[in-house]
DNA sequence: CACCCCATTATGTCTAGACATAATATCGAA
DNA sequence: TTCGATATTATGTCTAGACATAATGGGGTG
């Protein structure tokens, strides 16, 4: 047997086994120290294989009961939320951004309404519009927003290259579109759309809440996945 | 100093200062040696910390050269795809899946269409029908499924218990329904649904293909995510 | 000046052994 | 029989030191 990199020999075999299904959900794994043996290796790296399998979600592994072939093997998808820029250059369209209306609301005084940036705008994709935004921004957080012109700069891009986000929620859903938001992106009023919403913090401070309008046909939201977010 | 946890107190620190902004996208992290030194560790717990904050997708490390705060805070989301029947009960209704079609297609000999179990039917919660599904399952790989009454059972449910899958990719956009589809579903014809499009596979063989259809109101696909998937 | 080779450096991986910790199994007492 | 203390066991974490590996920066050569 060579000695190649056991930690992924160990690993990649485990893995096989489990996906395979010769090893089944329930089943116990060899305990370290046998592992250990019969890989020849010491037990800190059959541990830290152990380690990376439960960090892909395929083992579980409790003291003293042992390490054991996971449950369900997770359902959870990594889902890629691309620059919208970044992407329609991507297909080999010319990206651009068109701010509609920019105004300041709340006030700095009033602790309900703290003051914020309302931005409405249009992403075009060549001459054809891609999606409608309304954004919100937090101007006590991000305080440098009041001095950009976001009729000609995408807020989205902007904002992520000042201060990138730590934590977001996304609501996904589908709605007919409204008269006023056919008429921003050139559909028949009722079309079916994607609708984007998503509120973004940084350190548990909320920074920005976006609602982004998709025609249905002009956008597809992938998530692909393994089990491994690696 | 105590040394409670060298390795958690380095990653936590160092995620404190990333996610405060303390240290910036780019910025170099002092070598392994010297935050050794300066937590009282040994080297190899510290490589462990930075490893786990790699995987994090925290920072960057690249040999020679040292470890940096990763640039662009990934944007990847950890998207949760619940089984239906468990999402409607877990909004208090009850949960009733109805086939409506069940067909085998294809030939065992034919390489071209192999044999598939093509089924139909609409989940409900409730007396409200909340989502329309149309699978096909590929027999080759599931043998067993051509004795279940699908028009009884969910497939869906059925599958995942008797072959877990260890890929995916789900295909999400906004789509009318046509008035079959809007018949089924008790809605108008062309009411925004939600169409969630799933290819899923074991070991690299295509196992099943579903397309399920949720009426706009009715259904919202929620993605959260700080940036670990841990 | 351009190019290739090599020493240096920081990460990557591993070992053998130690102690900590949590969960289970066992045994004794009420 | 049931409950609670205790021993056992397998994982969790750490250390100090070793060697491997890849990338960089420099130096020498054409």
């Amino acid at each position: 047997m060579k000695r190649v990199n056991p930690a992924r020999r160990i690993q990649s075999d485990l893995e096989a086994d489990i996906r395979s299904g010769r090893l089944r959900p329930g089943d116990r794994i060899p305990i370290e120290q046998d592992l250990a043996g019969q890989y020849g290796c010491a037990r800190a790296t059959v541990s830290k294989a152990l380690g990376e399998l439960t960090a892909a979600g395929l083992i579980e592994r409790r003291r003293k009961a042992g390490s054991f072939v996971a449950h369900p093997p997770v359902h959870s998808a990594v889902m890629t939320v691309p620059d919208l820029a970044e992407l329609i250059e991507a297909r080999g369209e010319t990206y651009r951004w068109e701010g509609r209306s920019v105004r300041t609301l709340g006030d700095a005084k009033d602790r309900e309404s703290p003051p914020v940036l309302r931005i409405e705008g249009v992403h075009f994709g060549g001459d054809d519009p891609f999606a409608l935004e309304d954004r919100i921004i937090e101007l006590s957080e991000v305080p440098s927003a009041a001095d950009v012109d976001f009729k000609r700069q995408a807020p989205g891009t902007w904002l992520l290259a000042q201060l990138p986000w730590t934590e977001a929620r996304h609501a996904i859903r589908a709605v007919g579109a409204k008269s006023a938001e056919a008429r921003a992106l050139q559909v028949a009023a009722g079309t079916a759309c994607l609708e984007l919403e998503r509120d973004t913090w940084r350190s548990g401070r909320s920074i920005t809440h976006v609602r982004q309008l998709f025609p249905g046909d002009r956008f597809d939201l992938v998530a692909e996945f393994g089990n491994s977010p690696a």
